[in-house]
DNA sequence: TACGCTCGCAGAACAGTGTTCACTTGTTTC
DNA sequence: GAAACAAGTGAACACTGTTCTGCGAGCGTA
């Protein structure tokens, strides 16, 4: 997929070279970016709760300890699967002008990111204290804070608080997929039916504003409801803005 | 622990009694709340990853195939665990002056309970969606907020985003405090020094922003970091309050 | 008192997990 | 050709969640 060096495959092996290369083309040689592979297609297929490195192995026809000579654990795993979230993800130079726009953008980027894969959230969320591939992120994202007049302490908040509602809000997508998965419920839509209707049933003497606002929870698209989470948080954000240089 | 009819069991025993009661006190039957109650025992000495029904059953004293009898699966033990975190924590009635506060002392005690226990904003985390505990404090949640003022639609939000950003919080403080078990950092301050020495070695010309606002990612206390997010998401909210009578 | 019956728990078993280790096997090098 | 080397195999260990059979004490009934 996305391992370098695979082109050469569909040429036609030169004749002098066939009494060599023939036993060598039997095996493709197992490296870290094919199991990574491997385990993205058992994630998709499976799911994160029968991801196992025998499936993994199974899905390259290989032993499994074959695995462990290029990955140390399935912890190991997850790692490698987590650092692809941010190959050519980047953040823009700040333009204090834009400071808002570019952070929903990012966010935006993110979140489709996660849900790339299934249950990729889940990998995501238990990584997030700084990994090394996450710092540059953090890096610019507080270029980008700070060049738009945030107090520092304010802008050590929001790296965190951003990249946690990213997290949470793809986590909580995937937990409704699953559900919708075990249930019998084919597509997004005739899921939302489901719920609308069991929130219509609740009590409404009990519940009268869940009643009355079950409406606004499902009809919306998760889309809508995500970038409404990131207006709020950015407005709050902005609320502390003050000016750089009072020249 | 929390389970109802314990108080008996330091009354001394009726002599008329005793014939009777003797062979049933030599075992305590076992019951759900009693198999809840050990496996936050589990949970606090092991953490989430030991946390096994055998581990559980060992606790007790009692094979495993007994918890069945009074679980269906791990997933229901958990389900009871979760439900725990919401005994006698109630939302106020809507006091629209103070509705801020009212949100940030729900947010708090929230916070408080999920780190009362070792690993539990995991569990929690895993339950995102509407369960039926969950109900009654969305909707007095949601009376809240819209007795404030805000729009259906932001209140439908508000919802999610308060405890997504509970749970992601704790969730990361659980992640802190795992990794600070396996170094051999003891207290908390001395994490922080560990820390804080790794941001200040990193190359300050890549990481400028990083270098220079580690100081005020580590110096502060969860507590202050939490109540600011907090602030922040509540200056977001109340961005959207319009005057709900224009009389 | 003796019988049988039910119900709560014990023990073993099944299928699956992550991880390790002694072994072949195919390939290269001397 | 023989020796060395790397890579992949298969079996094993110590676990996991869950299920099934069976025992044995407590109860109601004859």
């Amino acid at each position: 997929m996305s391992g370098p060096g695979h082109d050469d495959q569909n040429m036609p092996v030169a004749p002098w070279e066939r009494a060599r290369k023939r036993p060598a083309a039997v095996r493709v040689p197992l490296t870290r970016e094919r199991i990574v592979d491997a385990a993205f297609v058992v994630l998709d297929r499976e799911g994160f709760d029968r991801l196992s490195m025998r499936q993994v192995a199974a899905e390259l026809g290989v032993a499994v300890s074959a695995l462990y000579a290029h990955v140390e654990s399935k912890d190991e795993l997850f790692q490698h699967m987590y650092a692809r979230l941010f190959d050519g993800y980047e953040l823009p130079d700040p333009d204090p002008a834009n400071w808002q726009e570019q952070i929903k953008d990012y966010a935006r980027r993110g979140r489709a990111r996660l849900l790339e894969h299934r249950d990729m959230a889940r990998i995501s969320m238990a990584h997030v204290p700084f990994t090394p591939e996450l710092l540059p992120h953090v890096e610019r994202l507080m270029a980008i804070l700070r060049s738009a007049g945030l107090p520092d302490k304010v802008v050590a908040a929001a790296g965190d608080m951003i990249s946690t509602y990213m997290d949470g809000f793809a986590f909580e997508e995937s937990m409704w997929e699953e559900r919708r998965r075990t249930t019998q419920a084919d597509t997004w839509d005739e899921m939302q039916v489901t719920l609308k209707e069991y929130f219509d049933a609740l009590p409404a003497d009990r519940f009268p504003n869940l009643v009355e606002l079950s409406r606004m929870m499902f009809h919306d698209t998760n889309d809508s409801r995500f970038e409404l989470g990131l207006e709020i948080i950015l407005r709050g954000l902005a609320s502390y803005v003050q000016p750089r240089d009072p020249a």
